[in-house]
DNA sequence: CGACCCAACTGGTCATGACCAGTTGAAGAA
DNA sequence: TTCTTCAACTGGTCATGACCAGTTGGGTCG
């Protein structure tokens, strides 16, 4: 008897073609609640050791996408794109989550920015910035938007590079002056209709703002404020004493 | 050849116990950088497969606490430049901002608690939690609600406690179980006609719902949901490599 | 009828053993 | 000397197989 949907011995190892089939399972076929075949049974479905199943289904169960609950089953979450408190760039955050993530540029300019991020960025009052104003979408679907502010005094000619290419690895490789540490704060709040359009929501819906100022070695970098959708994004943080 | 450092069969699955034992060693006699003993010499010192040590060295690397490079051996991570995000109860919270803190109990019960709370406090499907609704003011304004499970089996008679006094410090003096570490999501939601009229604000308005368990040394006491006045109250918090 | 029990599921744990894939340093070849 | 090769580490993957521990529903016994 061969497995009905068997996996490819080769480059990629069977857990994560496995993890892969299931999430698209998930996402396609299956419902939030729904159980996953047993764990003997997805052996069976494709021709692999109880162990490598187990290994596929408790990424997930690691990354929120299924629920085990002991003597009953498996089962499909409530599904949330969600964030490790880390300092990451929007594409590290998606890819770890296992998302492909887009970048659409809706406004680059080079121009003198509001007070607040003057002060932010320890510039003087006439000083200009690199102004991007940008739409973050994974796996297609929009997931925030952003409007940074970057301090061209410390990095001349960032506005000549691609925009569309990383910012945060141009900070690493092209200046040497990767972000290292970042200041926040996150409150929940109503989006307004030019956030609510760019997102696909209808305005005065909750999403999570950030404000953020990033640095390298205590020089400021990058203010930025970000509007996530509330449905496709949640902070998960551990606390320790 | 017995094990020099074997692992008591029993109720604690061995890879809990080799977990904490490993967690013990980084705390004390290891430094960040510094390796651990491979994995198969893990299993000659604690005389457990190599599967067992693969579950708990696993484990830490996925708190944060160890770091696994192939080819090379598993070593120390830097200790997590965690927040200022505290562990903290409401009333701590706020005395910190110098706010004065006020709790009203809404509901006070001894019930079966949900499914999500039952696993979340590694709890049995019939076995009984306290079951708390509590409103949060400071200074008289009121800031948050929260819904809480107390898990009754490692808290016997919490619930005969007075539930005005704060439970965290009962968690601490009266059961010496304090509240460690916790694991919490956080996202922007809309205020549900009940959480939008004991808060005094519209319905839909946005809030904060945190969504929380609190461990004492890996033993899960608590599982809240909270709601906050995004208008009354924001996280901040400090984000380093 | 109701209480109990048990078989047949579910996931949880663990040992054994094999082989693959990076890393490193020492032995040998140029 | 310097470069190459390779053996002996490291972690990464996977199969097999056993038994434990919750859950559930159906059948039996009182």
């Amino acid at each position: 008897m061969v497995a009905p949907h068997a996996l490819r011995d080769g480059a990629v190892a069977k857990h994560e073609q496995l993890r892969a089939r299931l999430a698209e399972m998930c996402r396609t076929s299956l419902s939030p609640g729904d159980a996953l075949p047993s764990e003997r049974q997805l052996c069976d479905l494709y021709g692999v050791s109880r162990t490598t199943v187990r290994d596929a289904v408790g990424q997930l169960v690691t990354e929120g996408m299924l629920v085990r609950i002991h003597g009953k089953g498996t089962f499909v979450a409530e599904p949330h794109a969600r964030s490790q408190l880390h300092l990451a760039s929007f594409h590290e955050d998606m890819r770890r989550l296992g998302l492909t993530p887009t970048t659409v540029v809706l406004l680059a300019e080079t121009a003198v920015p509001p007070p607040v991020t003057v002060v932010n960025l320890g510039l003087r009052s006439r000083d200009q910035a690199l102004h991007l104003r940008r739409l973050r979408l994974a796996d297609n679907a929009p997931i925030s938007v952003d409007d940074a502010w970057y301090n061209l005094i410390e990095l001349p000619g960032l506005d000549q590079l691609d925009l569309h290419a990383s910012i945060y690895q141009a900070l690493e490789q092209r200046y040497q002056k990767p972000v290292d540490r970042a200041e926040q704060t996150v409150r929940a709040a109503e989006a307004d209709d030019v956030v609510a359009t760019v997102l696909g929501i209808r305005p005065g819906s909750p999403v999570l703002r950030f404000d953020r100022v990033g640095y390298h070695q205590d020089t400021p970098l990058e203010h930025a404020q970000s509007w996530y959708r509330s449905d496709r994004y949640e902070l998960q943080m551990s606390l320790t004493q």
